[in-house]
DNA sequence: TAGACCTTAAACAGTT
DNA sequence: GAACTGTTTAAGGTCT
């Protein structure tokens, strides 16, 4: 088997912004994406139309991933999605079911696969219907899918979590506290690794004979299909990325004032990765985890790719890196979303897990680090009070700054003032009660 | 041959 | 305390 491009820990591969991950995760987390791209869309419209062919501004991504966005549920159960992708280029709708990949796993029962752990554990997870899974699952899955494991020694799920730890194309999603279903956290894959993983994939079965390749190879059928759909998920990417600013805005907004309560988060997966000097070297990754004291210049272009990873979208993705942004429309719907904070004020997110049936046993939502980051605020003693008061006001204006910056991006400034204040009145008010 | 990629094993720490 | 999870290191094999 030939090597893999760009999946360990030590490839210095330019990286996406853990807000870009995070979007992308809480966006494959979205049980209810269509509708929240519906919802979004009228509104994105309103402030779109006039900067409708701008890369990174352009809204229109709303209006399109709407069908893109839909066939991310790749290897999710249930019926095959039909994507109008494939109408135009007139390719048969792929299926996307187990029954995918029956044909080489049956016949490797006894054999090993031909796969490498990550491209097992990659379609695993993309096998979810969140795309997201814990290591538990993964192992399920690939005892379902490859037999060949259940008699093999135990040492591949050894293989499994080093996998997981070492290859930058995964990414941890820390499960939130109290959680009763399982330990451990979800897995994801990182968006901007899945070409790499697609062309893995694409490569392994045919292009490149196996190393070990004793049995069958997945559909051509569906390794095209699948590889078509990635490409366009990564020709998308761009304007993802504005969109995943957008709502680590909202996330910003909403978790500013606490954020500042509770110290960041415990070292993430993306900290770990950073350390391999790697991938995930992304400005904003860093700064975030370097904390609020963080000063040091970074690349400008990549900042203003990224203008809303300043502050407070750094600190918003320190806690959002995995999960804690909000739908698109919430943007644009903060004060009235801002009523769902609940007594612990962590709310006003999509749990990342809001629509998974699997751990769906967390009704408060306190998914990853951003109700991490308020669920402890009550625990808090009082003598610091003041100093986090004025820390949060700092960040508030750091919030306003960031978010100035990426409505400049989107073209919509002119809304900004009201909007944050507006909110800032709700949060307050919120907090209050 | 070197480097990249991958697998396997093991040790260890933290969590449940 | 056991089992599980996650991290890290090391060694060795294969391929380009």
């Amino acid at each position: 088997m030939g090597p893999v491009i760009g999946m360990t820990p030590d490839k210095t591969a330019e990286t996406p912004g853990a807000e870009k991950v995070a979007a992308l995760s809480q966006i494959y987390k979205m049980g209810s994406l269509p509708e929240a791209i519906d919802a979004a869309r009228p509104k994105a419209t309103l402030v779109g139309s006039e900067f409708a062919d701008d890369e990174l501004t352009n809204l229109n991504w709303l209006h399109e991933s709407t069908n893109l966005l839909t066939n991310f549920s790749l290897g999710s159960e249930g019926p095959p999605m039909v994507s109008p992708l494939y109408d135009i280029e007139g390719d048969d709708v792929p299926s996307f079911g187990p029954s995918c990949y029956q044909s080489p796993e049956q016949k490797s029962a006894t054999s090993k696969p031909p796969y490498s752990f990550s491209l097992l554990i990659y379609m695993a997870i993309e096998h979810s219907p969140n795309k997201c899974l814990p290591v538990k699952e993964i192992y399920s899955w690939i005892l379902d899918h490859f037999p060949y494991f259940a008699t093999a020694p135990t040492g591949w799920k050894n293989s499994v979590r080093h996998n997981l730890s070492l290859n930058k194309c995964f990414q941890k999603v820390e499960r939130s506290h109290g959680k009763v279903n399982g330990k451990g956290s979800l897995w994801c894959v990182d968006p901007e690794y899945k070409p790499n993983l697609m062309q893995a994939l694409k490569k392994q079965p045919f292009s490149s004979e196996p190393r070990n390749c004793q049995c069958g190879s997945l559909s051509p059928h569906y390794l095209s299909s699948v590889f078509k759909q990635n490409q366009v998920r990564t020709l998308k990417e761009s304007d993802i990325d504005a969109a995943a600013a957008m709502m680590l805005l909202n996330t910003s907004l909403e978790q500013g004032i606490l954020e500042c309560e509770k110290p960041l988060p415990l070292k993430t997966s993306l900290q770990k990765k950073r350390n391999y000097g790697n991938a995930f070297n992304h400005p904003s990754a860093i700064r975030l985890q370097e904390s609020d004291s963080s000063t040091t210049s970074i690349d400008p272009k990549e900042d203003h790719n990224y203008s809303a990873s300043s502050m407070a979208a750094q600190r918003c993705a320190s806690r959002s890196s995995v999960s804690s942004l909000s739908s698109v429309d919430e943007v644009y719907e903060f004060i009235p979303k801002s009523s769902h904070v609940g007594s612990d004020g962590s709310e006003g997110f999509h749990s990342e897990e809001d629509t998974d049936v699997d751990y769906e046993d967390d009704p408060l939502g306190d998914s990853g680090y951003a109700s991490q980051a308020c669920a402890d605020t009550s625990h808090k003693g009082q003598p610091g009070k003041r100093m986090r008061k004025q820390s949060c006001q700092e960040i508030d204006e750091e919030l306003k700054e960031a978010a100035g910056s990426l409505l400049h991006l989107a073209g919509i400034r002119t809304c900004l003032g009201s909007l944050i204040s507006t909110a800032k009145t709700q949060n307050q008010k919120q907090r209050k009660k």
